[in-house]
DNA sequence: AACGATACGGACGAGGTGTCCGTTTCTCGG
DNA sequence: CCGAGAAACGGACACCTCGTCCGTATCGTT
């Protein structure tokens, strides 16, 4: 809803280029992780450095359009998951998911709890659809008086976000999800 | 231990710059966070950046020098809690003052968990006797069956190093301590 | 074909890290 | 006191990365 909204099409070597940043940037954040140089991405591309900032004037527009399936598959699953029965249950399976989600690039989820944190990152416009649905997984399994009454949705997600990751898994270590999980029953 | 071990004993202005960038570290370091420039320390230690190199190789060598102090103290802390009767409340007492001693320099929990992970880090080296008596501290704990087993020190520390901390006070967010706090219980 | 708009790409400036080496300063024996 | 020689200094420098700028090339349309 944004690139399209103003102005006419855009020329079919800049979509195609859009294409192929976007891929470039999947696989060098997959090896080298989210802080790897964006001029490796330009590179794997085969455009300039130009064409990387015009595209993706920062580091976290071209980290939002990345995640941005991603966002929208929890999304969809967090919505999905409203219909389940069991809130506490649908609760756990969501962060699970989160969890696993972010294991294929390093620094992801920190990088997500930053960028959420601030309104006025691009990150936390990809992240909004996400972050209601979420909240609404969130506030059910609260209602149900089987979360502490004084957490918030987003103080969950931002805990969860900061857990220290195995670095071979790349998903959080199994105590610290459990203890967390434990940790926020009333 | 380390300085004096070999060879004379270091030259008067060499001794007299450490102390100068030591304490221009601890200023930067506590107004601009534990990332901001290192040019800025030299420089308001009133040497040039040659020297500050040649006594802090990295910033992580002038960052365990800065917070041997505070190491030091949480040591000794350590070893005083584990006279105390309920060694719960000895735990939670110590974990609460780790959390307020790292408000002065923002980044300092997360700097500390890393280096701490990684035993060729100069702050690792720094953390060692802490890190021992927080170790019994935890054990104690543990053995009177007051946390979970599966559980190590390292990890609650860890985990500890790694929630994200209130802008303005520096410390954790209450909720997110007392989260964990529940969560270690068996 | 040709023109205007759009997009390209790489040179460039800024800011930071860490190294290197000619010069200065300290220390100590005479 | 003095004068070697070791120790330490400091800032210029090489390197890296980000993000910008602008002359040039390409696209799309008439």
């Amino acid at each position: 809803m944004n690139s399209a909204t103003a102005g006419r099409a855009r020329r079919a070597d800049a979509r195609r280029n859009y294409e192929a940043l976007l891929t470039a940037g999947k696989s060098v954040f997959a090896e080298s992780g989210t802080e790897a140089p964006l001029e490796e991405v330009a590179r794997r591309a085969g455009v300039g450095q130009g064409t990387l900032y015009r595209q993706f004037p920062t580091r976290e527009h071209l980290f939002a359009a990345i995640m941005s399936e991603t966002i929208d598959l929890l999304d969809r699953t967090a919505r999905d998951l409203l219909a389940a029965p069991d809130p506490w249950d649908a609760l756990v399976r969501w962060l699970r998911l989160y969890d696993e989600s972010a294991a294929c690039y390093q620094g992801m989820t920190r990088r997500v709890a930053e960028g959420v944190a601030d309104d006025a990152s691009p990150v936390a416009a990809a992240c909004a659809p996400m972050r209601a649905s979420f909240g609404q997984l969130f506030d059910r399994a609260r209602a149900a008086g089987l979360v502490r009454p004084d957490l918030t949705a987003l103080q969950l997600f931002t805990m969860i976000s900061a857990l220290p990751k195995d670095p071979t898994s790349g998903t959080t270590i199994p105590p610290y999800l459990d203890v967390v999980l434990k940790g926020i029953r009333p």
